[in-house]
This record gives C-alpha cells, sequence and structure tokens, in this order.
DNA sequence: AGCTCATGTGAACGACCTTTACATGAGCCG
DNA sequence: CGGCTCATGTAAAGGTCGTTCACATGAGCT
C-alpha cells in the first residue's frame, strides 16, 4: 500500500525538485479527461506524487493553477495564431482563413487550454499578467482584421477594424464552442466544423464587400482586393462557399 | 441556533409540500450568483429548509438537477425565440433580426438558464427529454432560416438552410458567451453586444446576397427580398450596418 | 382507526480544499 | 567542513460537499 509511495520517494527525494511545472501538466492531462469542474488539486498533487498541501507551496489556492494554466494557453495560441497569420503572406485573405482554421485547430486539439481559457470561469481580469496574454492573443485577430480591413474594395464602406476582429471571434468561438469540442461535438452535422466555420467567414466577407467566389482577374500588389488564391488555397468551389445550391 | 429551523419547521411542518419546485427555484438563484460550478446541492437544500438528503427524494443526483434547469431552459428558450420569430411577421428580415436580440436578451436576462444550458457541462444527450427541449429551440432558429433562405435573391445560389441554421446560432451563442454574461461583459467593447451581434447578422446576410443595405423600392407579396422595413425596424443606417465607414 | 408509502431526518463515509505546525535538505557563509 | 537558513514537503485537522442508509413522520386511502 505505501510501498508505492516511499519507492516514489526514492525516486526523487524528500524535495521534488520541478513540482511547479509538475503540477502544471499534471492539471493540464486532468482538466482534457474531466474538464476544468472535474479537475481536482488533490489529483494533481496525487498525480505528481506529492501529499496534497504541497502545491500550496507553488500556488495559492486551486483558481490560481487554474488560471496560470489559462494563461499559458493564451501563449501558446497567440503563438499559433500569429503562425497562422503569418503577417499576411502570401496574401491578407488566404492568412485570414488560416487564421480561422488555426482557431479551431487550437480548440480541438488543446482542449484543456481552450477550457481553462474559456470555459473555466476564470475572470480574464483576475491576474494581470493573464489578461496582458488574452489581449495579446486577441491582439492577432485585430491586426488580421486591420490588414483586411485596408483591403475593401473601393465603393465599399471601410467596417471597423475592431468590430471585424470581434465578429470573427465570436464566430470562432461560438463555433468552437458549440460544435467542435467534447459533447458538443456530438450534435449531428451536415458539414465539419471547420468547413461550417470557414463558409461562415466567406459569407461574411463577401458581405462587406470581398468578392470572395468570383476572383477578379486583375493583377498588382495588393491593391486588388483578392489575389488568385480564391480556388487554390482557401478551397472555395466557384459557386459560393457551401457549394452547388442544388 | 436551532429555533430556526423549529421555526421553518412549524411554518411548514415536516413535509415541505413542493420540494421539487422550491430546489429548481434555489438552484436557479444560486447559478445565476455563482455560476453552475459554484453551485451546491447542499445550498439549495439549506435554501429550500430541509435536510441535505431531502433532494435525494427528488432528483437522482446533483446532475439531474442540473439537466432539469438545463431542459426548462430550452423550453423557456424555444418559448422566446418563437414569439420573437412571430412566424416571419411583420417580414421575414425584420422577424429575424427580432430573433437575434431574443437570443442575446435571454443569456442576458437568464443567466442562470443560458450557464446550465451550454455552460455547465451537462451533456446534452444525457436526458432525452433535454435533447427533445433543445432540439425544439434549435428548431425555431432552423425554421426562421429556411424562410429566409427561401428568399435568396434571383441570381444569387440559395445556401442550406441548415447551414445558416447553425451559422446564426454560433454568432449569437458566440456574441452571447464572449461579451454578454458575467465577467465576459466586462471586456470593453467600442459597441453594445447586441449591436455587434446585429451589425455581424446583418453583413453575413448581406454575403448571401441579400440587399440589406439598399432597400429596394419594389414592392408587393414577399418575393420582393427585403420589404421596406430594413430602416424602420432593424436599424440599419444607411450606408451599412456599422455606420458611417469615417 | 389503522395502514401504507411518499417524503423528510440524522448520522455516517469518503473526497475535496485549505490551514497549521512540524520535518527535510539544498545552498550558502564562515 | 560545519552549521544556519529558508524554500519546499509532510501529517494532521477542520470545514464543506455529495451520497447513502436506517429510521421518522404524516397525508391520504380503506
Amino acid at each position: 500500500m505505501s510501498w508505492r509511495k516511499e519507492q516514489r520517494r526514492a525516486e526523487r527525494g524528500y524535495h521534488h525538485g520541478n513540482l511547479k511545472e509538475a503540477l502544471l501538466q499534471a492539471a493540464l492531462g486532468l482538466i482534457a479527461e474531466k474538464g476544468a469542474a472535474g479537475f481536482t488539486f488533490a489529483d494533481a498533487a496525487r498525480m505528481a506524487g506529492v501529499s496534497a498541501a504541497a502545491p500550496y507551496r507553488h500556488f495559492r489556492d486551486r483558481d490560481e493553477l487554474l488560471s496560470s494554466i489559462a494563461q499559458r494557453g493564451f501563449e501558446q495560441f497567440e503563438a499559433r495564431l500569429s503562425a497562422a497569420w503569418d503577417d499576411g503572406r502570401p496574401d491578407t485573405v488566404t492568412a485570414f482563413e488560416r487564421v480561422g482554421k488555426a482557431y479551431l485547430a487550437f480548440a480541438r486539439e488543446e482542449p484543456a487550454f481552450y477550457n481553462a481559457m474559456f470555459e473555466s470561469g476564470v475572470p480574464v481580469d483576475a491576474n494581470a499578467a493573464l489578461q496582458a496574454a488574452s489581449e495579446r492573443a486577441f491582439n492577432i485577430i485585430r491586426a488580421a482584421a486591420e490588414r483586411l480591413a485596408a483591403l475593401t474594395p473601393p465603393g465599399t464602406p471601410r467596417p471597423p477594424a475592431m468590430m471585424m476582429a470581434l465578429h470573427i471571434w465570436s464566430m470562432a468561438h461560438g463555433v468552437a464552442s458549440l460544435f467542435s469540442r467534447g459533447d458538443a461535438a456530438r450534435r449531428k452535422l451536415p458539414m465539419s466544423p471547420d468547413e461550417l466555420l470557414e463558409a461562415e467567414v466567406l459569407i461574411y466577407l463577401r458581405g462587406l464587400g470581398f468578392p470572395i467566389d468570383r476572383r477578379p482577374a486583375t493583377k498588382g500588389a495588393e491593391p486588388p482586393p483578392v489575389p488568385p488564391e480564391a480556388s487554390s488555397g482557401s478551397g472555395v468551389p466557384p459557386g459560393g462557399p457551401w457549394g452547388k445550391p442544388k
């Protein structure tokens, strides 16, 4: 019964050496399995092979551990969005689409982070560092929207970039949280969450005046609103983002 | 110390008489205050003036109480969406906009229900009645989308109504869950959640080919895509849903 | 009047969160 | 090398919860 503990102790010594990190990793795994609500401080301690009181040397309480994870999540989130955006290469619309997909991919592949960030009830303004990380992540979307807004075709009113960013964020979060994760994914859909979001964003962009489906034959620098990637990279079938109208 | 309990008992007798309902109401209040995660079965019992074991005569466990609330929430949700839709009167687009607003209004005014329905981790397919209620609510959006899809202007491909419904749902849920409730509402925005969602939906609809901002002078039955409500009821300023492009 | 069964009680178990007093040992200073 | 100090870990204990079980109560039927 207790030889395991003894053995662990032997392997590790009285001091763990890297408990904080071990706890974060353990918590991440537990949240991925059972959600932020089901995760327990005691379990994380057990998993790290220490007593239930040890975590309190590294985190004020359970909530602080949770918000640490959320913060780390926002940092990784920012990194992924940033890589997807790639400063708008090869062209703004393609890169923008990639950001949307990266958003969903993150929600799907890092359920624990996503959960801690958006569904754990951790108030974003609890921690200044957390809030800053959250803002940095959002700023990627904002910057992308800024660049996109600058490309609105002549004759069309230019939408506020901030509004565009919030719209895109709400679409991505809505799809992720309703259809792309956990039991929510069980709702049966006529298309995958990725396709759903892609179509949604494309229709939205078209509503802003971007000639998404009919690529203009014009060419040159950026000013021609949508360079000829519309058919190749972003997978828009001719006739509209949702395929043939039957 | 115990005279309060005695008094309660005296007021009420050994049997509560309506405990199930009292528990649901108590839980609703507690969830509104502290979120579904923070709500405790014991608290609900205390609030109803009964022992901690009493609730088990009416609910198998805490989760069943939660999913009962979610179910009731979906029923009220359906009622409100349905009233807002009003079978497409006075015209489809106006009614559609009203449904979007009703969605947000519900999320804002009934945070406890919304929380139980979408953020409590209750699996929708746990309970057949719950699932049915959830589907009935979604079907309002679906039906509205169906009617709207039928109005796509000639020459524009007709989008699948199901897809439209899912898009609208994800927008509404995204805005509600990110900006319209609890601490999430603290994120400072350039516009209210209602305005944000309204603009989002209008841009989206325009992307589908609906001439949202330039109302056609045509009139008659439904076939003229957007009857002259666009400027009156739905509050779209000329020049686009987001106001002047500065 | 008496029976029955739905409904409520109290006590108890195990798990969790958190605090407190105490133990250990790694790193530094002389 | 010897000893001090302080960050880090432990055990124990108090409080809350969820849940179960044996038992109490009394409303409604016969």
